[in-house]
DNA sequence: TGTACATCAGTGAACGCGCGTTCACTGATGTAC
DNA sequence: TGTACATCAGTGAACGCGCGTTCACTGATGTAC
């Protein structure tokens, strides 16, 4: 049996489910400590009661972003394999979605940060790590089980890009249309039906 | 006949070369205003005669660092072109190259810049949507003219992803394989020997 | 059930620091005659 | 070719501001008896 939550573990959830959005929403170093703690209803003094540092908050927020936007992810697959996709077609159109390109601050937190994490101290570079990690693994989980090894890696890749240069485009028919082409592209390679 | 660059159009040159390896190095968040003049050999103070405020220097530098990276690419496709290689495995082959996942700060811009793009000054994020049309472009003249049209986003999207997301493990051999995946993939998708 | 005390979580002022930006000034370059 | 002056590029001190971090303190919570 788990212990009741203490208040200070209130809190300190608290802080990392605010700060996982707002290192999608701003970036790494767009989150502020000041501006984390206000939003979680704190004053920023009682930050290194639940932290040793800022960096320490952004490899916690790192993995719950991961976490939260995993969760989200799955219930755009689920809802898309009910009405009859293929596992791997129902991830595509997910992460491809419209809807997707719009809320980057609830969204994947690999395509929200990637090209932030080389520059990150360690200990933020390694929860990055285990992000890109488990985007490949269920990538990998949703190709069929015939596919070469590394397609995981491939398709992956192209997901997270995708959504990247849509988003730099902007959230107008020019973003739009880059993540269509890729849409396709992929399924039309990937998610052919299998024949003979 | 071009005039003869003055004083000020040199150290104007300086400044943003200097910038557009800076912000590749350490993110657009990452360049400081002062340390791009001292790196430039020059003070902070005379920044404002050349640039109207940060933004713009970053907006210059970024256009200055794709046309760099550019030159850089299309010398190790030419090199790849020469020795047999197709236009499409030459780019694949540069771009997703060892050494290309090593020098961020004279690689790609897309690649080491995407995910801060969307969180920029309208000037700079202008600039960053153009530098993303001009690498699809790039991938369009490397495919071939049979290729479907929607292949040049999901191709660039591909690179692009995998470049980071290989970086965001590290430069070590977790990153080179993923690296490697991504680009047999790619090649075994998009460069199959017409057949017929 | 009630009181006395210890522990704990959070407060808010203060710190040193680096940032983008401004500005009065200097010294070098270019022009007029 | 030489001198006087105007223009220009760059200097360096100063500004206000926000940042991450520290710390003495307060008030609430929990424990002992």
């Amino acid at each position: 049996m788990r212990t009741a939550p203490s208040r200070k573990d209130i809190s300190h959830e608290r802080i990392v489910a605010v700060a996982a959005r707002a290192i999608r929403r701003g970036g790494f170093q767009g989150m502020g400590v000041a501006d984390i703690m206000k939003e979680a209803g704190l004053t920023h003094g009682g930050f290194y009661a639940h932290f040793r540092n800022r960096d320490a908050l952004l490899a916690e927020a790192l993995e719950r972003a991961g976490q939260d936007s995993a969760v989200r992810l799955h219930d755009g697959v689920a809802r898309r394999e009910a009405r009859g996709s293929s596992p791997l077609r129902a991830l595509v159109e997910a992460y491809l979605s419209e809807r997707h390109l719009g809320e980057i601050e609830a969204g994947c937190a690999v395509a929200a940060l990637a090209s932030e994490m080389p520059r990150q101290a360690t200990e933020v570079r390694e929860a990055a790590a285990e992000r890109v990690r488990s985007l490949v693994a269920g990538v990998r989980r949703a190709l069929p089980e015939a596919a070469p090894a590394e397609s995981a890696a491939a398709v992956a890749s192209q997901m997270v890009g995708a959504l990247q240069l849509a988003r730099a485009l902007g959230d107008n028919a020019e973003g739009r249309a880059l993540l269509k082409s890729a849409r396709e592209s992929l399924l039309a390679l990937h998610d052919r039906p299998t024949r003979g």
